[in-house]
DNA sequence: CTGAAAGCGCTAACAC
DNA sequence: GTGTTAGCGCTTTCAG
């Protein structure tokens, strides 16, 4: 790696100091400088292709202008559109993001987070927020700035940004009630996730509210072999699809929803024909499943772009916590609901 | 931020010199220090909750341990695998990935690289490739260490890391062809991507070869709002599906490949009843989709830790150039492809 | 084995 | 307006 130019050389061949190159160089400060040196100094560094160097300029400015992400998995994706997010909003700011993933393990977690505090990251987003989250709380009582997304963590004070989930299960089971299930199962995910507990909570209150059968079973994890195998129980047990059992399923995310369209089909069950399915977070190709999904839109670039502002704001602002936002969710209908069964609606 | 720490107030604690507290916390020089001070130092680096900062150390060094990753758009399925492949070659070797994306466009590549240049990276992993690629012959001029993965720049030296492409073309040609298909069209991606023509070539030879009539249209973009409007167009135009038309379809990729699939249920004709499809990459939910697609399965994961390999080697080695790496590729059949309709077999 | 000193490339007072 | 002078936090000769 070469390019080996520095301010000095820049100085020489322009007859001043590094310090006015400095100056003249630097947005903020170069009408500090006469317009005759400036123009000769710009000119020696375009000659000599001087490019400046964030890191030594971070080092004396103490603020490293990078921002660290930490998220699950990038192959998960519901974060790309999340990480592009956070970046269309860092990038014109001159930050840039340093993106972690954590597979959901808390060793993983803590050997990301060391390495971002090594390379002194201005600030975090982070999507692994749970319920009781040491390493978070730490990081706080670090004064670390930090900013939550997607998920929270109950009792601290940091910024974050969510999806409706409340009003996104809201809908999901009114629409399911005017399709008039009077029974439905709700595959809901770890307990850890207050995103979980929200939607799990939310489906609970609406299934009461409509006087219909609502019941619920907790997954291990929001992937689509735990929706599978979720779903594949629930048949043998004969928990839905049965006279007695449910007509309808709403998923925590599109990933257990998947898993129960792949559940359903291998076991020879139509949907929507037997069993409808409701999503939510609506991931790219959620259209394009084997049975179009109807899922709950969420919209995730816009949350990554929130996620970057309030965390730019209280680097600013030097504020540790601040507000949270909520941003909109609303049911997409596809051809994965449709009328209960004649006989149980 | 806080995690005021410094080397200094580690050796005031331990009542040594900086440089020896500097020895002491890195692995390849402890050895030098005594035991016994040694321990004391560690001691007070823990008591204190010392960080190194690497920043500063990348300063001094001259050595960011960062590299910088240019690629078209994260949420494109593709690249989610060969970034965490990347990440997993990288990490455990005290470096990070800086991800920026250009969604294809010059000037926001340019933007991108300069950010990276300007942060010091060690290196760059460059996905956005293309034939004729002015940015990346200055790189190289400028002796900037970087690898190509997925697709490559002629007549650069630069170390690459690719697909077979010409195989898993070979494979799906052969596939249609022991199917009874004796037509076939191929969705070409955009001719500045040494991927497309790979592809492409490697069609019309495999055609050749066994007689088929093999027909090549050359898509704009590698998108499925592309590869929707090409077929819709190509059924308008009667030149799949009908008895002189082709009986299948060969995807540049799975993008293609699944507008594809739905310009063909739009439409009314039947997957793979009416027109087999085949598509490139076997991107996540591939097996998913309206219909499960058949496709050539490339090793995305694999690419970006080869990648990150030969981009850390010829960093070490002080090379620029270096071996272009072929990763094996092969079909994974699914229920897009079946045998070509009775009598145009 | 440890201390001293210099310096990576830059910025920010402070002089002049 | 511009030069001078200190460092930011770390590593690395060179002495001793």
């Amino acid at each position: 790696m070469a390019v080996r130019v520095t301010i000095a050389d820049v100085a020489a061949r322009a007859g001043v100091h590094k310090g006015t190159v400095s100056r003249a160089l630097n947005a903020d400060t170069e009408q500090l400088v006469n317009p005759v040196t400036l123009r000769r100094i710009q000119e020696a560094a375009r000659e000599l292709g001087y490019v400046p160097n964030v890191v030594a300029r971070g080092l004396r400015r103490s603020a490293s202008m990078t921002i660290g992400v930490l998220l699950p998995d990038l192959t998960n994706p519901v974060f790309p559109p999340i990480v592009r997010g956070i970046e269309s909003y860092l990038s014109p700011r001159g930050y840039t993001a340093l993106v972690a993933n954590t597979d959901g393990r808390d060793s993983l977690e803590r050997a990301a987070y060391t390495s971002l505090v090594q390379r002194r990251v201005d600030g975090l987003v982070i999507a692994t927020a749970r319920v009781d989250h040491p390493l978070l709380r730490e990081a706080y009582e670090r004064e670390v700035h930090a900013v939550m997304v997607q998920r929270a963590s109950p009792g601290l004070a940091y910024p974050a940004v969510l999806g409706d989930d409340v009003g996104g299960v809201a809908e999901s089971v009114a629409h399911l009630a005017a399709l008039r299930h009077r029974s439905i199962l709700h595959l809901a995910g770890p307990g850890e996730f207050t995103t979980s507990r929200a939607r799990s909570d939310a489906f609970t209150a609406a299934c009461v509210a409509r006087g219909i059968a609502g019941r619920v079973v907790q997954s291990p994890a929001l992937s689509v072999a735990a929706g599978e195998a979720l779903v594949r129980e629930a048949i043998a047990r004969e928990v839905i699809a049965q006279d007695q059992g449910a007509s309808a399923i709403v998923a925590a995310n599109d990933l257990l929803a998947l898993g129960a369209l792949r559940a359903l089909s291998s076991q020879g069950l139509r949907c929507p024909q037997d069993v409808s399915v409701v999503g939510f977070n609506d991931i790219a190709f959620a259209e394009d499943f084997r049975t179009p999904l109807t899922t709950v839109h969420v919209p995730f670039h816009e949350m990554g772009v929130q996620a970057a502002r309030l965390l730019l704001e209280g680097i600013v602002a030097e504020r540790l916590d601040g507000e949270t936002v909520r941003l909109p969710a609303s049911l997409v209908v596809r051809a994965s609901s449709g009328p209960a069964p004649a006989g149980r609606a």
